[in-house]
DNA sequence: GTGAAAGCGCTAACAA
DNA sequence: TTGTTAGCGCTTTCAC
């Protein structure tokens, strides 16, 4: 730290004005090359770095990026989400200030505050799962881009998971290992991923000409141990599914145990697909599950980016709201149906 | 955002100067309680909220903490440090700057010009497992606290867990219930958690008077699969281990998968206790998995406030290295040896 | 107790 | 093509 060479230094040591290095690193102004190569040699050479907070309070541009979330933790997704974020800020030469709200109003508000008196350019509005937000009054006027989130204000750009795609890129890998009794294990919540999986599953199911059968369809708590039960009751059945398609990594879990309890084996008795990718269940299950990938990452650096578009006024003018398509992973726990 | 209310508008509004202004809302300066009232009321009306820059510029302090870490994804752990950092920090009116380095040098060092550039007070240097670090020349001076990493900088105050605290307690917990045949699945890597929780494994043998067999411990790389054929290995032992304390929550994974090949049901014939309490998995897991948790989210939170005591120059004058105490979360892998 | 005024380090008009 | 200068919004001497 000590004492930082400061603007001034670099235009007496390159014997100009500090108007001239002013322009020199930042490409404004009309100088000669010559000019600018040797003042930015001479701020090399000394070592200068920039005072963020001079020039942000000057500029109106303080290079800093704000990411709010409901829940930094809990999901092991939301770090691939900030890392894609931080990624695409560093190559714009932009910084990441994160808030944490964990689905209170007030932290939420006192959160925006510091935000918004640290001066930050823009907003990441972060959702840890697909969802419908309400964009606090406080941010009005300040520009954001959602994340993982939608809102009825169609002047912001947008990003989360193509929920339909990811559960018709699932079923469609089960129908063409040969599968036409499938199983869906479904979420019970009210939300994006539960209503636009189960559509996915059955505009492929009605595409191949496969009847939808409501009792392989259940609905629960989206964890482990439902879908554990919510599995052992599929494979219960007289005409039981020879493949199931679930919610999330943590069902298809379940539907191991479920499997394993019922003495079928994976995937010579049962196939098993699911949504998540989490690697840490995913990878660790005997034989490796075969899982649709969320793009957290991708949603992350997107964001960052379109935001930075915007900011810089090059964008292409009409917001964005768009769905990512979510890549599936190929593990061990699809083969073809017992015959 | 639009015109934002400054300390000029406080104070004509309340009729004193921008000083008075100034002094009241900081706390600083002689003012009659009277006036500080006032002033404080006429700036709550204006919805009046201070401009970080300038009295960051001004000020030379920016409130802003920097948070230097080699992984924020990957692990499901780092949200958790990143919500105590974050958490602590707003409630010391500060706020998170965040960056990643992924390991790689000239990221590093990007990131952390990119943090002194924005002035920030202080650093919180990270790393997302407990290691031994050499601190980048460009931080020194810079205030700083390591989390999970120690160096051998004896001026800098450090967090880690209590590796071999955490051992002695899962080992602990299987001599109470009557084990006194305990394997352990280790770690291969050459860091501090891999030689602690087997120096606490040995010590618990030792004041049990249980003689230590080498045999009873395995070296692999701490995943699933790994522990799965440790496990596999010690089971297969004719006079086999009783209980297993693993090195973490997806070695002991493993070691279930290894049980049930082995006919062996948790906890009637094998007890296991392991070390994360990565609740994804040992919730999900049959019967739940007793696991010691690594108190991620208490070193972020403590990481954060010691850096803010010594800022405030009201800390203890020397600087503190700790180890955090890591609890025991009972839940059904463990039971009495099986006669 | 309170206020005037000088900057913090930089950028952006405007002059030259 | 380059330099002078006036602030950005605040904190902080220092004088009253």
């Amino acid at each position: 730290m000590s004492k930082r060479v400061g603007i001034r230094e670099v235009a007496a040591a390159a014997g100009v004005s500090v108007t001239t290095v002013s322009h020199s690193l930042s490409g404004g102004g009309q100088l000669s090359d010559a000019t600018r190569e040797r003042v930015r040699s001479v701020a090399e050479g000394l070592n200068y770095t920039p005072n963020r907070l001079a020039s942000g309070l000057r500029s109106k541009r303080s290079q800093i990026i704000g990411f709010i979330s409901d829940e930094i933790s809990t999901t092991p997704y939301a770090g691939r989400v900030l890392l894609g974020a931080q990624e695409a800020a560093a190559a714009n030469d932009q910084v990441l200030m994160i808030v944490n709200t964990s689905r209170d109003d007030r932290l939420e508000s006192r959160g925006i505050d510091a935000l918004l008196q640290h001066s930050v350019d823009g907003i990441i509005y972060a959702r840890m799962y697909h969802q419908a937000v309400k964009l606090p009054e406080a941010l009005t006027g300040v520009p954001i881009v959602l994340l993982d989130a939608y809102s009825d204000r169609a002047d912001l750009s947008s990003v989360v998971p193509d929920e339909e795609g990811a559960a018709r890129t699932a079923v469609q890998h089960l129908v063409a290992a040969g599968h036409r009794r499938i199983g869906y294990l479904n979420n019970i919540d009210d939300i994006p991923a539960t209503h636009g999986r189960l559509a996915g599953y059955k505009a492929v199911l009605a595409e191949n000409g496969i009847a939808f059968d409501e009792t392989l369809v259940t609905t629960t708590e989206s964890t482990t141990g439902p879908g554990r039960d919510a599995a052992g009751q599929l494979l219960a059945l007289v005409d039981r599914p020879t493949a199931l398609f679930c919610f999330n990594d943590r069902m298809a879990m379940g539907a191991y145990q479920a499997a394993q309890l019922a003495g079928l084996s994976i995937p010579e008795n049962l196939s098993i697909v699911s949504v998540d990718n989490f690697e840490l269940l995913a990878d660790a299950l005997l034989p490796g599950l075969t899982s649709i990938a969320l793009p957290h990452y991708e949603m992350g650096r997107w964001a960052v980016e379109r935001l930075a578009a915007e900011l810089a006024g090059d964008a292409d003018s009409a917001p964005q709201q768009i769905r990512m398509p979510c890549p599936l992973v190929h593990r061990q726990s699809v083969g073809p149906p017992p015959r």
